[in-house]
RNA sequence: GGAGAGGUGGCUGAGUGGUUUAAGGCGCGCGCCUGGAAAGCGCGUGUAGCUAAUCCCUACCGGGGGUUCGAAUCCCCCCCUCUCCGCCA
């Protein structure tokens, strides 16, 4: 969540900066500035009652000690009617309190000042683009045909198990994502210094409301079971990526500096729920309800935040560079970003099957406003306490960078070639019926 | 799932209703001492809110609620850890 300081000393600047995401969040500013002034003031009564309080009970003790039981008995009646006002006090305090929070939890992040004003993904500016077009000298098809022909996913019988949004990988289907995300941690972990992380799929609310997808977008999960709730816990939710476990792990926490820059990556399923959401309902792997991912996150001091931002971009380019896929980077403007997020590039890669890029990273820089929520900071060398960057991307997302590959590297006779990087982990070079 | 024991600062460990304003120790920081160091001695050493403020004040002893003038301490609910039993890949 953004931090209230910055609500009070420059109002202006946050309204503006809300505004130019998608607009309306802007008009809970004052909402948040009146319901702080509000809180502050009761808190000054509330804290000098008690202070009253403090002292009288502590002179009851000193009479007590003295045998001076009547006097001490003229005191208590005292405390007893600043005792009543203060538990009226503290629930005022305590009602304030929770829909200061509740709003402050729903207002996103601002952007960056680096970040391209628009509305729709229209005016995303393109930041670069890797290889081409590949050329065919016969019409490409779709990894639909292609996945049915060569038999690597059932999507009949996914759907059978499952209902629509679900795949049954099979045989080299199968292995082949396998391949994928073993090629993918190996990579991380190996070239790019993260270290290998494997969350629980099953988490517990509060990991949810730390990285932002709750409260706003409660809907998206998918909830396990009612009445497994714990009270610190609150409910468990699939996890829609691990970066919503891994970005958690810290959470609480005071870090040492020396500890940062932080770099983990993981593997895991991602459930969503997707309502609401186009796309879902037709056949193939570009939408669905379950899809792999391995994902990267870092923990950073601020000041090198954009910097590791661009690393963490082209550690994700690096996938698609050595698979032999064609892929643009873009930037994505105020009104196309996440939640969380103060700065976010996607990229883009080529599925000439479907002649269209496909989203399967994006990689975003959420500041402090994640380790605000999550109460996440790091100790200085000079011991103070700040809350560190923390971002989040793609590394990459799976059953894209499946479609994306299985139709660059189809050939007429609809077989694929598996490119050199993948084959240790894989055992074959090409795919065929 | 059942029974029992626990959860206190960076660590360790006292504390069963009132000089606890969380003792003592370890660690860490500063100072004294020293040719220098060790030992010794002295002072300091959590988080957050409020605030011009490192002063004061308020809150925080796993979490939440209650009793009381006053709760780490008493009562209720929950979570977690450990041991044993049960079940189990």
């Amino acid at each position: 969540m953004l931090d209230i300081k910055l609500f009070r000393e420059k109002p202006e600047f946050v309204r503006e900066r809300l505004a130019s995401r998608h607009g309306g969040d802007e008009a809970r500013v004052d909402e948040v500035l009146a319901l702080d002034e509000k809180r502050r003031s009761l808190l000054a009564e509330t804290e000098s009652l008690k202070a009253d309080r403090n002292r009288l009970s502590k002179d009851i003790g000193a009479l007590m000690a003295q045998k001076k039981a009547a006097e001490a008995e003229t005191i208590k009646s005292q405390v007893r009617d600043k005792g009543d006002r203060i538990t009226v006090l503290d629930k005022e305090v305590a009602v304030i309190d929770a829909a200061r929070t509740e709003i402050l939890l729903r207002i996103p992040n601002l952007p960056h000042a680096s970040v391209a004003l628009g509305k729709t993904a229209e005016e995303n500016p393109e930041i670069r683009v890797w290889g081409s077009k590949p050329a065919y000298d016969f019409t490409p098809k779709n990894h639909i045909e292609l996945c049915d022909k060569l038999k690597l996913i059932d999507f009949a019988r996914g759907t059978k198990l499952s209902g629509s949004g679900f795949l049954l990988y099979t045989g080299w289907g199968a292995r082949l994502e396998r391949a994928l995300i073993n090629f993918l941690l190996d990579l991380h972990t190996t070239q790019h210094g993260y270290k290998e992380i494997a969350p629980p799929y099953i988490i517990g609310e509060h990991c949810m409301v730390g990285v932002g997808q709750f409260p706003k977008f409660r809907d998206q999960a998918y909830a396990v079971q009612e009445g497994l709730d714990a009270s610190t816990m609150g409910k468990l939710y699939l996890l829609p990526t691990a970066e919503a476990p891994v970005a958690n792990i810290h959470r609480e926490e005071i870090l040492a500096e020396k500890q940062l820059p932080i770099q983990y990556v993981a593997y895991s399923p991602c459930f969503r729920a997707e309502a609401g959401a186009a796309g879902l309902g037709t056949r193939g792997m570009i939408r669905i309800h379950q899809f792999d991912k391995v994902e990267l996150i870092k923990i950073v001091p601020p000041e090198i935040g954009y910097e590791e931002l661009e690393k963490m971009v082209n550690n994700a380019e690096k996938v698609l560079q050595l698979l032999g896929l064609h892929y643009r980077v873009i930037n994505l403007c105020t009104g196309d970003m996440g939640f969380a997020s103060a700065k976010t590039y996607d990229i883009e890669v080529w599925a000439p099957g479907q002649n269209q890029f496909l989203e399967v990273s994006s990689c975003s820089n959420c500041e402090d406003y994640q380790a605000r929520r999550m109460g996440m900071r790091y100790k200085t060398e000079a011991g103070e306490n700040r809350f560190p960057h923390i971002l989040n991307g793609s590394g990459t997302a799976l059953a894209r960078l499946f479609v994306a590959l299985v139709e660059t590297h189809q050939q007429a006779d609809g077989s694929v070639i598996i490119p050199e990087a993948l084959r240790p982990y894989i055992n074959t070079e090409k795919l065929s019926a």
